[in-house]
DNA sequence: CTTGACTCTAGACCTAGGTCCATGGTTTAG
DNA sequence: CTAAACCATGGACCTAGGTCTAGAGTCAAG
């Protein structure tokens, strides 16, 4: 039991196989997303392969809009063994900030409808209404 | 007929009305979105009222979601007397931008409630779905 | 043995939209 | 007259998430 993985990796591989690039990889060591790796006699960083899922986890929560703060508290749950609770409250967290998003995007949206509903869309500028609302209205 | 408009207004009080920071109005100036003004013997600049509400007509069109480079082009637009087809144009571009963004983030919505909905909330962080699911999902 | 691909480091650079700083001149209220 | 408040400039700094560079060492194929 308890065999260690084999760690077969260098950097440019493992950045291959998890689609992101060499410097990112580097960059996420820094940050704190990915543990310091082991190196071979010249220095070169000698990964296992099971930290190309750790990989693939960052980039799919970062496009669920986790921010890499957010990803590592993630990890930091993952690693040190935390509750199921806090994992489902960040995704709860983050859950209502994108519909807060959503309906600051949707308030947008319905502003720049009448907007255009309202400008013929011929002439010169003079009198367009998109102009002259946006530069008359009050905050 | 043709009387110039006074000048009366230094950058702080500009910046006070249109409720920007000072360093914002010499910001707007350096991107071009600002004429540069008249100055004082001492070099103070000096603003026409009328500046005002082109400084508002940032801000709002900024709330709306352009860019500032946008912003540029739609006063370009108003101060050479464009074709209110360009502005309309401009209008239907962003709207089309941010429908896209809310399409974004209704998938990841979605995406999100399903994980949250799929973890009980309790024990402890091993085979917690959310986690596991982010790992190894492809692309 | 040499060439090309790979890796190392530290640190600069990028976008967007500002914000802050140091240093020094100007204006205004009391 | 003097202190507070204002204004000028150029350039550094900030967030977020990387990306790129220079200069040097290493490794594998032919």
């Amino acid at each position: 039991m308890l065999e260690e993985t084999p760690k077969t990796l260098t950097i440019g591989r493992l950045a291959r196989q998890a689609a992101v690039g060499i410097d990112t990889v580097r960059f996420y060591e820094r940050r704190g997303l990915l543990p310091e790796p082991s190196r071979t006699a010249a220095g070169y960083r000698l990964y296992a392969d099971d930290i190309v899922a750790r990989l693939r986890f960052i980039r799919r929560a970062k496009s669920l809009g986790f921010s890499l703060d957010e990803i590592g508290n993630l990890l930091d749950l993952h690693d040190r063994g935390g509750q199921k609770s806090a994992v489902k409250q960040l995704t709860q967290r983050k859950l209502a900030q994108i519909n807060a998003k959503i309906a600051d995007l949707s308030k947008i949206r319905d502003v720049l409808r009448e907007l255009e509903s309202e400008c013929s869309g011929t002439g010169d500028i003079d009198g367009c209404p998109i102009i002259e609302t946006l530069a008359t209205e009050e905050d």
